[in-house]
DNA sequence: ACTTATCGGGCAAAATCACA
DNA sequence: TGTGATTTTGCCCGATAAGT
């Protein structure tokens, strides 16, 4: 797929970028845009029709279901006439944090993001993707942009906030985009993997019966499951057996012995040791963090 | 602390893809 | 259709983490 070598922006988060103006028009025949430079993205979703646009001598013709990411600092222009109506959307946002480029295949979608904990106080650094230019998924933005639009219109002060959100949702639906496109065949055995293991998460890990269940070698579902979550089939079911007890310790009365057998430990010391060391407290701790808070 | 099983890197064969 | 590049898949093994 030539998308491998696709243009992407990696945006760092947090903060989240910051909406400027949406909008939606539909540009008759001989509709051109003029030439400008400005420090903000420019994000161009084009509905019906073709748009041509130049950024920095780089030619784009956008058509139908296509969209453009603009950057900031860059100048543009709109080297050719349309020649048919042309209906687009434009988002102009801005972002204070680093903003690289990288090819579409070197994202590194397998690292694994830390969990913050209760003794963070500021945010792990993140990442936001987006294509630079190509096809999107049309049909699933333009609720969202027509939203957006909607809202843009009758600004108040009931509304600000949530075109905000907004905006942070049609960017994880461009990231999201670009995450289905890769290659899936090894995305798919990730995804077995997973099922199987959140399908039996409190008995004992054996890799021998997750291969036999598998039809694939252990050691080549291992490393589909590690590319796509960065976690191994064992490192993954103990973090589902986790995410299991922290609900157990949040949302019932069970004793800690209880909920870590409930989670597959067969001894209650071997789970509290556990629990601590990937979430950071003691369950006991956990649960007193959360009393009354939901 | 001690025994095992898992992890993860390296390697290569097989399969698939890209492109002329 | 051939050919070379890339991806998928299986196998092996030393280091290391799991579990008691």
């Amino acid at each position: 797929m030539a998308d491998d070598n696709m243009i992407c922006l990696q945006l760092t988060i947090p903060p989240m970028p910051v909406l400027l103006t949406v909008g939606h028009s539909v540009w008759p025949v001989g509709g051109q845009h003029f030439r400008r430079s400005f420090p903000v993205f420019d994000l161009l979703l084009v509905k019906q029709g073709v748009m041509h646009m130049t950024e920095d001598e780089q030619p784009y013709s956008i058509g139908a279901g296509e969209m453009l990411l603009l950057e900031p600092g860059r100048s543009h222009h709109g080297h050719a006439p349309c020649t048919e109506p042309t209906e687009i959307y434009w988002v102009h946002f801005r972002h204070d944090a680093r903003i690289e480029t990288i090819e579409h295949r070197r994202i590194p979608w397998s690292s694994m993001l830390r969990q913050g904990t209760d003794y963070d106080h500021t945010p792990d650094e993140q990442f936001l993707y987006l294509p630079k230019f190509g096809q999107v998924d049309m049909q699933a933005l333009l609720p969202v942009l027509d939203e957006m639009a909607r809202l843009h219109q009758s600004l108040c002060h009931e509304n600000a906030a949530m075109l905000h959100t907004l905006l942070a949702r049609l960017l994880a639906l461009l990231q999201a985009g670009l995450r289905s496109r890769q290659s899936s065949r090894s995305f798919a055995v990730c995804e077995q993997v997973k099922q199987i293991l959140q399908s039996r998460f409190a008995e004992p890990f054996q890799a021998e019966r997750l291969a036999a269940e598998l039809h694939f070698d252990v050691d080549y579902a291992a490393r589909c499951l590690r590319k796509h979550t960065g976690m191994s089939p064992l490192k993954y079911q103990y973090f589902i057996r986790m995410e299991e007890a922290k609900r157990l310790l949040r949302h019932t009365l069970l004793s800690v012995q209880e909920i870590g057998s409930a989670v597959g430990f067969a001894s209650g010391n071997y789970f509290i040791r556990t629990f601590r060391k990937t979430v950071g407290v003691t369950p006991g701790a956990y649960r007193e963090k959360y009393r009354g808070l939901m």
